[in-house]
DNA sequence: CATCATATATGATGATCATCATATTATCAA
DNA sequence: TTGATAATATGATGATCATCATATATGATG
């Protein structure tokens, strides 16, 4: 009853220190989650790996799930973001073909934290919690959008299922590659689909 | 000293009660793994769902790891063996394409646990024990030299890269169709891949 | 510099887990 | 049936985990 005008100050923090921090456990949770796996990761590990101790987390999240649909919708957009630099670097005609070349690479196989998070994370996605699939699957919507966008030279049918076709075709490819214990084989699982999809380089 | 001849029964188990015993374990963690991963997938939780209690276990295994090794085997044993069941049960000409259709099956999708495993648990296998991971690769390697097999009509090198290509493609449309909360993105890519794999059926 | 709200840290709780020591039960030989 | 041995169960241990209550530290403002 006495402080009827108590706290007009909105809790601005001007500096954004929080935004800041939460940025950075995301980011930190989003390599987390390509190196080991959804259940690999703890919530201790995380604000660690971020600089911070596992107590402040709950003022950051409502719970792990809820962090991880954040981490999930972050390693996606890194994902677009390797896609789309690749395709602005190159002239129309050559774009698929040098997309095929990034993403089936030798440093793209070797860097699992930092790439392709449906390849990374793609057999895990089906038993998460709602909001983590959620936020997975708008991703890999855009990144149909990105590709089919690509294929100029068809009906529009034929461009969305060619793009469905070599989405599978890439995260599966590069999925087999990393999980062989066989070198050899993980390099001729990734010739064989360039052989298709990029004949021109030698 | 006083028992120079004392056992020289072997111990041996006429009724073979813990090889039965050893063998159920390993199938009901086969289908576990497909269904909760490798890191969901609890010792105490397999040994109930095989009928036993969580002490027994080690009198069976040596850990965890050797466990896994042996059930990523038999799930790998089980997907070779549905591959060669379709193989079997049509003529030359149509396998392939029979084989997508049933591995790109609404069933197949949904059946997760009796699945290929290669698609189940693709994206975790990178990070597994050498064991588990040394036993997947192989069971791999037996899928390529079935399809191989059945791509005469091409030179042997051909044959081997397009049974590379193949398997990627299946393997990256069953897991994204499975990831994806849509079921109408689900039914999209698998369709997109029969279209391009068995063009035959309408 | 002093105050206050906010951001982060310390520490605890109860649950779950792999592993193991020991006890009990089941099977077969006699 | 009885005893010996193998197979499984009971129960414990220490580690790890998500979550939360509370304490401290930080930085903006007056």
């Amino acid at each position: 009853m006495m402080s009827i005008m108590k706290s007009i100050t909105l809790k601005k923090d001007s500096s954004g220190r929080k935004e800041t921090t939460h940025a950075r456990i995301v980011e930190t949770a989003a390599r987390a989650i390509r190196r080991s796996g959804y259940n690999g990761t703890g919530v201790a590990d995380i604000m660690k790996e971020a600089g911070l101790t596992h107590g402040g987390f709950y003022a950051h999240f409502s719970s792990r799930d809820d962090m991880l649909a954040e981490a999930a919708d972050h390693a996606g957009a890194e994902t677009i973001a390797i896609v789309e630099q690749v395709l602005a670097e190159y002239p129309e005609q050559q774009r698929l073909c040098a997309l095929m070349n990034v993403y089936l690479s030798d440093a793209h196989t070797a860097n699992i934290e930092k790439g392709c998070s449906f390849a990374a994370l793609g057999s895990e996605m089906h038993r998460q919690a709602p909001e983590v699939r959620a936020a997975s699957t708008e991703r890999i919507k855009e990144l149909i959008r990105l590709i089919e966008g690509q294929l100029t030279n068809q009906t529009q049918t034929s461009a969305h299922d060619e793009a469905l076709l070599t989405i599978s075709t890439m995260v599966g490819t590069l999925m087999l590659a990393r999980a062989v214990n066989d070198p050899e084989l993980s390099a001729a699982f990734r010739q064989a689909a360039l052989k298709h999809y990029a004949p021109k380089d030698h």
